[in-house]
DNA sequence: TGTTAGCAGTTAAACGTAAAGAGTGCTAAC
DNA sequence: GTTAGCACTCTTTACGTTTAACTGCTAACA
């Protein structure tokens, strides 16, 4: 069934109101603030109906009003009007990346900030690894005895936290010709491409079987988002929301942010191509489902720069929220290709 | 003035009780449960000199006592009987570290989460670093144009997070000489050495300015735990205690221990050759001054493994805690020792 | 002199009741 | 379709009462 616009309006209205005051919103505190033209029955007659198809709930009988998940969805998508942000706050997110715009997890780390900062929500950010690096150079590096490290260079990043063991009995200038075997086979390539010719190169190169296998396992381990650096910024904001006032919901909400795995999975699944992703209490996954969480992918110059979220209460201001992670996206953009 | 040895068993009674319970404790359940050769008149009066010192409080005229910080210190030096840890528990703490010993990072994350778990309080761990390493290898690596990612191997550490920054000019043959020139100076020198050395350096050998310049700053920074891995588990775990349940109390609470600089300085402060450091309530600083901090600074094979800590309320189970802190400390050296 | 029984006094917590206030839904009239 | 008006529901607040858990004090006792 289609909504009339009367109906949208009012829908509209409740949301706003319930969002910014945590409060039910009654059919008299709707005529008296927004709609003057018509009278408080009136709005009581629309509300029950809006009741009836689902979008807004009462807490008891003689109570005003309050949004269902529904009508959540419905005004994320259609019915909220956009934000602009401040020239206060545009001049906040550009000052974050003046500096270490090359360095990934700076960015990562200030994106994530900032957009706390700026919302006021709990933020989460992480950069996904990317399968499509072209490697650039492979430094193998006697750390410890039967020890390498490994370092990997692309064109946007430098792998530098994984070790591989190597026989004890290999001597350096060995280490040094398995090094230059791996260039030679793997520098040009991307990740996909090298790890799709994994099980060749280890049958034609047996004698460097454990530093193939080594390097091999690095990649994916670092595809896999292994050590993937997960941010997370302002958990306890969490708190500014009255319905999180249950020590037990605020034990699980931090159990799950705090959760590098599980951030690293919400964020990985969310990494799209739409711009901005919504998604609104029982869209998520159970652990989260009293939550909202909306997050963006935001790439500049061909260069994948990361997820970024914000989580917080179903009675979240998703117009502001929208408007922050839209914002710091073209920012990001300008300034990456400014470089 | 000396308390008599009634007055202790019945304060340790109180604080045991006050510890489990968080219910004020009054004379009659001291006397039902603990004392049956005295009547509760008796243990009244006790109690109110105990609080006429300052040991105790009352909530209202006629409620139970409850423990002031003084008693809680008083309790943790001397009153307190420590109890040993369940064979369950040691296996627990001996499993936590069958594997990598070898890595520090690991070691500090594994011992951190394992504190947690057997204390049920949020911990804190951070391995500081340490100005007496030697240097056995030190590793310039070109990363970019005109910058140089940095490897330094001591006996017991890698650092291998810092960037330098090289002139672009600079050939690779050139910066293989420097460094080769850095390792022939800085080898089997320890960090102290090499920074009083720093500006003889830099006049010597003024081609390679920019490069001294970086290492030197690098391995301040290092020293200066700048990037150091602060580690933290179990925030959530603040709320089992009854006396969070205010939301700003907890806001607070997590906005310090989420901060990295806070927990570093907190944790730095209190690393010292004493085995187990006790801070209750007031003998913290201002932002945590409602909390009790115990931690504990490790050492095996004259390697420093770091310092750990649990934070939490002042009506902590510091026998608990004091017991784990001990017995990680012990699992620990023996673990080494053997390797 | 230390200990104790007993009792008066205090307070929080629990309970019931009443009244006020904020809503809704329904109906009859416009 | 809209509205005024009213009955009804439910929450919130306030208030008085009771109960139970304590303490402090006092007078008697060993």
């Amino acid at each position: 069934m289609k909504l009339s616009d009367r109906k949208k309006k009012i829908l509209q209205i409740v949301v706003d109101d319930y969002i910014s005051t945590a409060q039910p919103v009654s059919s008299k505190s709707i005529t008296d603030k927004h709609m003057k033209d018509v009278s408080s029955a009136t709005v009581r007659s629309e509300l029950a109906q809006l009741e009836e198809l689902g979008f807004l709930d009462k807490q008891h009988t003689s109570s005003g009003r309050v949004p269902s998940a529904e009508a959540y969805k419905l005004y994320a998508n259609e019915l909220m009007k956009k934000s602009k942000l401040s020239s206060k706050e545009l001049a906040v997110i550009k000052n974050t990346f003046l500096n270490e715009v090359n360095n990934l997890e700076a960015v990562v780390k200030n994106t994530v900030k900032v957009i706390s900062e700026l919302t006021d929500y709990t933020s989460l950010g992480f950069a996904k690894h990317d399968e499509e690096e072209k490697v650039q150079k492979v430094n193998l590096f006697r750390y410890k005895e039967n020890q390498a490290l490994l370092l990997i260079v692309t064109e946007n990043t430098l792998i530098k936290d994984k070790f591989i063991t190597i026989p004890k009995e290999m001597a350096d200038e060995q280490l040094e010709v398995a090094n230059n075997l791996v260039n030679r086979l793997f520098v040009g390539k991307d990740f996909a491409e090298i790890l799709s010719y994994a099980d060749s190169f280890l049958e034609e190169f047996n004698d460097y079987r454990d530093i193939f296998t080594g390097v091999i396992k690095a990649i994916e381990s670092y595809l896999n988002n292994d050590n993937a650096e997960v941010v997370l910024e302002g958990e306890e904001k969490i708190l500014n929301s009255p319905e999180y006032e249950d020590a037990n919901k605020i034990k699980n909400f931090l159990s799950v942010v705090n959760s590098k795995d599980k951030v690293a999975s919400l964020l990985a699944e969310n990494s799209s191509n739409i711009e901005i992703n919504i998604k609104i209490g029982g869209d998520n996954e159970e652990s989260i489902k009293e939550c909202s969480l909306v997050t963006a992918s935001y790439k500049a110059g061909g260069v994948n720069l990361g997820t970024y979220g914000v989580i917080g209460p179903l009675r979240m201001d998703y117009k502001k929220v929208v408007s922050v992670l839209e914002s710091v996206g073209k920012v990001l953009e300008d300034m990456l290709k400014d470089k």
